[in-house]
DNA sequence: TGTACATCAGTGAACGCGCGTTCACTGATGTAC
DNA sequence: TGTACATCAGTGAACGCGCGTTCACTGATGTAC
């Protein structure tokens, strides 16, 4: 009976852990992560607030566990919108990764802004957030691997740009990430699809595009946007 | 004696503004924008906190100070910068405009978070930001315009991406504030590369390079990827 | 199967804190005649 | 130029608030024999 009687104690205590992180989840969209209080989690969730530390050590663990959560949930959303697109079609899963990181962010905007956005003053990320965060990132060196092997075959068809010595000394954590495979020039060329889809994403989400693109239309902006990244990411490749 | 006297008391108001000010800026610089307290800031101005509604309406209009600063902030400098380089070189000026907008965000991040990041939870930024926020935009549209004026002499030497007619209507706002010069191509790859150049600087920021790019090089990688976004920027001109 | 004991989820009071904002006031400085 | 009055910067006490965290406790649930 051992194991089975702990289970039902942590099976209890898993379910109470969620519920919490639920609230906290809501609380956070409503209020942001600066606004995020214990007391005011422990009274939705109809618990006293210290009893809250019963599931969390303290403030900081359960801002901790709200990051994890939503760099987990938008590496699932990606993850299962690329997989559902053929390997071969280099062009396809950009196109699905942007859009789908766009999305996920549109639908939540204080996750977004919890993992993206500007840090949350006196908060250190711990490092049990880094495994979760690299699940997005993965896709793209997945597909900058890829890549790098038509490249191979195909050509690029032009030259990469110069690159001083300093600077690509200064790329070795990202090419020892992404392996032997890809070479510098497509390394850049990937940071900067990369970054420049989370700019227009904020950009977006902050409010930085009022008065330049009509909200109807910012679907539409968006892919054209992305198309155009597409161009130089996968250079001399078929659309 | 009346317009001499009231300058004295207006005087004096003036400076005791600027003293508060300064005071906030540098609270918001330890602090963020969140943990910016109107009593603390009167503490260290050495008033007592119902003081500063004197001079402030209260905490929001005190952020909406510290906003419009901060845009007319990056706006002097980037100008400056900008107003250095030769009208001729279309190509340094997009340089100066990009570094500059950088070196200023590194040397006051939270400076360049309270505008440029996560917006501050429960404030509405009132209309009088609009104008220095579209200080630095107006030197990107400048750009642009010659861009469009050296383009229509010598031409792309490649078409434009194909555009939805939904998307193009939703540019509009974009394409009045350009003016007629600007095609929609040059637009969409002028926003791009904007927002190329805030989603690294953001990246850099906010702690999105670590373990990609070696803190010591970063300089040389922005440098890089900036030379690369002009080469879409501006295609077809010499560099 | 029944009982003594250990575990542990949740309570409720308390601690000490800082916050934004209001309000009646004092006293110095400027204004009008 | 001298005086009565108005303006207004700054004071200090108070309001009501919510926060994170600690701690001794109760009582239900699981464990061991």
């Amino acid at each position: 009976m051992t194991t089975a009687a702990e289970g039902v104690r942590a099976k209890a205590r898993r379910e109470m852990r969620a519920v919490i992180l639920d609230t906290a989840r809501e609380h956070l969209a409503q209020h942001g992560a600066t606004g995020l209080s214990l007391r005011a989690v422990a009274r939705d969730v109809g618990m006293v607030s210290s009893a809250l530390y019963r599931y969390f050590e303290n403030r900081d663990a359960l801002l901790t566990a709200l990051i994890i959560e939503a760099y987990d949930s938008l590496g699932d959303t990606v993850e299962r919108a690329e997989a559902a697109v053929d390997r071969d079609d280099l062009r396809g899963r950009w196109r699905a990764i942007a859009t789908t990181v766009r999305r996920w962010a549109l639908e939540r905007p204080h996750q977004y802004a919890l993992v993206y956005g500007s840090p949350v003053p006196g908060y250190r990320a711990p490092q049990d957030t880094v495994g979760p965060a690299t699940r997005v990132t993965a896709l793209l060196a997945a597909l900058l691997r890829d890549v790098a092997a038509q490249e191979d075959r195909v050509g690029t068809g032009r030259a990469g740009l110069d690159v001083p010595p300093a600077t690509r000394r200064a790329m070795a954590p990202l090419l020892a990430f992404l392996g032997d495979e890809v070479p510098l020039d497509l390394a850049l060329r990937g940071v900067l699809a990369w970054t420049a889809v989370f700019g227009l994403v904020s950009f977006e989400l902050f409010g930085q595009l009022h008065n330049v693109v009509d909200p109807d239309g910012r679907d539409g902006f968006f892919e054209t946007e992305v198309e155009r990244l597409a161009v130089d990411l996968l250079v001399g490749y078929p659309s």
